[in-house]
DNA sequence: GCTTGGCACTCAGTGGCGACGAGTGCCAGT
DNA sequence: ACTGGCACTCGTCGCCACTGAGTGCCAAGC
């Protein structure tokens, strides 16, 4: 018995029970597919595959049905990820172009890797961490209550109410802004939190009055450690849930409960990789026993080669690999590339 | 024959009906609540009420289920809006109070909102519309680039990039910070788009660049008048659809798609109310055919009294009218008094 | 005149039963 | 090593009778 062509035949029952959504017999298996071989045939290399476990049957008088480690196989050797046509890209780009601040592109590319995939789209907002301090603003909304605003290089914006003891002079303001700005602006987040807490240390303090650098500087860097928006994540083709039809209970349920709960969809679409590998996670890889039936592929994306967050879809194990697989990559890449620009 | 009875009748239809999602027949009425008279009594009533359109039979041989109009006279005439416990007010009021911005009262509120209702929430961001600008920001991140931040009273922040032809230098900078300030600050939006337009005219346009200060006012122009912002929602709670169990493609189906399209579900939660008034629209009485299975309790929201924009919840036609209404007016009512203090 | 008990009727839901057929495993033949 | 044939399994479908909740109507009672 060949090996080569078991592949084949698992290959094609992937295929087919993608499509189909059924079972799938040795005999439909040899019509639809060119395998030249007889029906009989193939029914030997399905017990074999079997055996090996990458295939199951769901009652004894039914075709057969990938296993996760099928789809495994599948995914890791029989697929050769189709690159997306150009008229696609080029739809992708135009679409993802027209973004007109962050917020913005995270929505884009939900909505787009939704249509693209059908299946539910999960964005994670870029973390803070490795961004940089682009500016700071300090303004005097009363006599004695600060607005700072900080804004990131990844287009985030921050903001903050301070309540100060005492008045403060439009002089003095002046002053406080230029040396937090002096002192943070083009740092990564990390670097800026440590110069200001530098700040109140008395002898850098001039002119300025020693409680109310204190209230400010506390306030910025509790902003810049906000890991709130570390967490923040866009969900987008929820109503591609519908398609599933079958199994509500066992996938859609807990899928909508874990769409709601973005820590733990942050958990589902994993650590962010680098460079444009994508991943891919197949039913119990996962880590919740709930989801064993549906997959993610994920990618992570962001300026340059560094991945600041991932992006990805979650669908049931039974999908389209390739094509899904496809489409995350160029999204993936297409924000990447925006990211760059701004 | 007692008119009186009758609503008792239909009341106590509703109520069963709601709670155990079965049709309700004339037994098990009389049995569970205390209404004093015979099933055959009963039934006659039914017949009546069923002759006015307020309940119907699924089939022959089944118990009553309320109408859409059945359902429009429970919430009008039979339902009196029970206050929430201290409790609970309590619970609300800590959880909202904890928001850091408006983007966090947001979410707070969806999430509030679809615990205490069970359902699916969604909340209209403030509109910009009636907003006052609080401040503009102009930043130069590399001489021929300008960041422009517009900072609104609601909390919103809008940022827009500017690439100007030729390099500015500080002065420039300043004075048109300070002039743009000067026009705006403090105003709606509305007036402030129009003092910014009269900068353009030639003669108050001091010693600025002409070209850097049409491309800066047009920015800032575009960025208030984005109604983008004016169509965004948070929705939260989907999870609470797995529960619709039974009508899954009747009910949840188009309802998944409303909550992707953003526009859809502002037409549906209807336009902003005055006052503390809940407003409920009970299936076909809502815009869209596809959606006459479900209802909406919404109400509006903003500082004072002015409503800014809508919040609330999207259910089935059977659902908890009183409880759900008193939770969207308690949101309503605490979030209103946050934006009041902000 | 409203209310009530009685009674016949309707009809969705349930469970048992047999026919059907897709699909399998195995074996003997090429 | 592949193929055709054959017996076997078992889920699905349609049929049928049964059950029971619920109704509508009517005549008797308060």
């Amino acid at each position: 018995m060949s090996d080569d062509r078991k592949l084949d035949v698992l290959r094609a029952i992937v295929e087919d029970y993608v499509a189909t959504e059924e079972p799938v017999g040795s005999k439909a298996l040899v019509e639809r597919h060119g395998l030249g071989v007889s029906p009989a045939t193939v029914r030997n290399d399905m017990a074999a595959l079997e055996d090996e476990g990458y295939i199951a049957q769901p009652h004894t008088s039914a075709g057969r049905v990938p296993t996760d480690k099928g789809y495994r196989l599948f995914v890791d050797r029989l697929t050769t990820v189709k690159p997306m046509s150009s008229a696609e890209r080029r739809a992708i780009a135009t679409f993802l172009d027209e973004a007109v601040d962050l917020d913005d592109v995270v929505h884009r590319s939900v909505r787009l890797l939704s249509q693209l995939t059908r299946q539910v789209a999960v964005v994670q907002y870029p973390t803070l961490s490795r961004s940089t301090v682009r500016h700071i603003d300090v303004i005097a909304l009363t006599e004695s209550r600060l607005l700072l605003v900080l804004i990131l290089s990844t287009g985030r914006v921050e903001q903050r109410l301070v309540e100060v003891d005492r008045p403060i002079t439009e002089e003095q303001l002046a002053e406080l802004r230029s040396t937090v700005l002096r002192a943070t602006v083009g740092e990564v987040i990390a670097d800026a939190g440590a110069a200001l807490q530098a700040l109140r240390a008395p002898e850098t303090a001039g002119g300025l009055d020693r409680d109310v650098t204190d209230d400010v500087v506390a306030a910025l860097c509790e902003a810049m450690s906000d890991h709130r928006s570390d967490q923040r994540v866009a969900v987008g083709g929820a109503a591609n849930l519908a398609r599933y039809g079958d199994s509500f209970d066992s996938a859609v349920r807990p899928l909508l409960e874990a769409l709601e709960e973005h820590v733990v969809l942050l958990k589902l679409l994993g650590e962010a990789h680098t460079g444009d590998a994508v991943t891919v996670r197949i039913g119990h890889e996962g880590p919740y026993q709930e989801l064993s039936a549906t997959s993610v592929v994920a990618s992570g994306y962001g300026p340059g080669d560094e991945a600041l967050a991932t992006l990805g879809i979650v669908g049931p194990t039974r999908m389209d690999y390739p094509g899904t697989m496809a489409a995350v990559r160029a999204v993936a890449r297409y924000v990447s590339r925006i990211l760059d620009e701004a």
